[in-house]
DNA sequence: CGTTTAATTGACATTATTCAACCCGGGTGG
DNA sequence: CCACCCGGGTTGAATAATGTCAATTAAACG
């Protein structure tokens, strides 16, 4: 069942207008910036490859619903994960810079996209402000993302590990209002953990044995139910600070020293 | 000895102009919007440290001449350093979305920033849209090298990992200018390496003596003498293509499928 | 020189990987 | 209804990679 009129300009981007416009009232612009650099509507499957390395990539995709994972494969047959999108993300926004993709695109559930074709990156920002502030934005908040992955996959166990990026996925899927109590239901089997953290997936089922024998969790086929999330959070030395990206920064900032 | 006019309008970010002009001709806006929003020129030291975590950045920083890195201290007692900033280069552009650093950000060499005041990200596009531009790209480029090592990080062995970055390093000083022929001279010592690949410092120096042993390289007291940088381009597997911004991307892009 | 910081080495501990076997639940076809 | 298969998931044992500790050397610097 499709939507009843994909290019109603009220459906497009949903989410990243709400997460956008929490932050500041621009969005006329952005909508009207949607609407008209929007190409088509994509229907996702799981599986489905939207991307791979060295595709040429004709604009960027706006994730509206479903979960889109972006990786690498490696000659010796290893696979990383480098982020995971959420609805309101955008894919592939490096196709401003760069002529072709470094990443696979592919998606773990059913969703949707639409495919935006913005000007080039220096008539951007005069032609269509409201969409460059918005992949500025998202530009940024994935920087923040991938820094943080950097300390984990750098500096942090497989325990740390695992439950750092149960707490961010958390996080970001209550944002997103797509998640609130206990049951976390997640369309990545333990190998996509183990390519997320750079750990073997035989290493997965035992660092996610671990946490539920220390009460934190159960994990069961997808079905993550969420005991303790302070175990978690202690563990992983979570601070949600670098996906906070709702409060507006509005203090003058002091001059320093 | 200082430059002679600090505030001389073709001596601001020339390596950051050098660099976003190669790609398109935008020369006016952004120098003016350097200008307009330049606040003061600051001295590094090495060692110097710019910003810590938690720290309110008061604008954004444009690096002109050193190397400064951002990290972050853990828990532990450990540290991760995320990414490694070179002339032409924004520190903490993150402010634009963030009232606070999640990083530390600390000179490694003597150098020179001036610091932006640009307007908040719904304006900045409309009034300083040659700067817009600028930081955009620069995010762009940023998520790439932090999209590299997050694969690095997670799925190349110690070997891999110190043949990659060093790989990296030559090939942006090379863009810089500031390298060429065989010898390079890297302000980091083995624990810099360390915490950049998520290792040991003992671990790096057996993984150095390793290249070395391959004939791939010397290294000796930050003098990295690169004797087969195919050896290590095999290696690392490195393509650099996540760093080749400067060719444009100038083709219409034929509709796929 | 003496002091300090960084690099190096070897022995050993820890962490994670690999391999092989087995389990389990859900199809599916007989 | 059962036998089979298949994609995960789980387990233990052996192995490889990397970390830790402690002692030593080397270089840098006053």
């Amino acid at each position: 069942m499709d939507t009843p009129n994909p290019f109603d300009p009220d459906r497009i981007g949903a989410d990243l207008v709400r997460k956008v416009t929490d932050q500041f009232p621009m969005l006329p612009t952005l909508r009207e910036d949607l609407q008209a650099t929007l190409r088509e509507r994509v229907r996702l499957q799981p599986g489905h490859t939207i991307l791979s390395l060295g595709d040429t990539c004709d604009g960027t995709f706006l994730l509206e619903d479903g979960w889109v994972v972006r990786s690498r494969w490696l000659p010796g047959g290893g696979r990383q994960i480098v982020n995971i999108a959420l609805p309101g993300d955008f894919l592939c926004s490096s196709s401003l810079v760069l002529a072709r993709s470094e990443y696979d695109l592919v998606a773990r559930t059913e969703g949707s996209m639409v495919r935006l074709r913005p000007p080039p990156i220096d008539k951007l920002v005069t032609e269509r402000p409201g969409l460059a502030t918005a992949l500025m934005w998202a530009a940024a908040h994935e920087n923040s993302l991938l820094s943080e992955r950097v300390v984990s996959l750098g500096r942090r166990d497989a325990l740390e590990r695992l439950a750092h990026v149960i707490c961010e996925l958390a996080t970001r899927l209550e944002h997103l209002g797509r998640h609130s109590g206990e049951v976390l239901t997640l369309p990545l089997i333990q190998e996509d953990f183990a390519d997320i953290l750079g750990l073997s997936s035989i290493h997965v089922t035992r660092t996610f044995r671990r946490l539920s024998e220390m009460g934190a969790l159960d994990y069961r086929s997808g079905r993550l139910r969420l005991k303790r999330m302070d175990i978690l959070r202690r563990l992983a030395g979570f601070d949600p600070g670098y996906l906070r990206f709702s409060q507006p920064k509005n203090e003058p900032a002091a001059p320093q020293s």
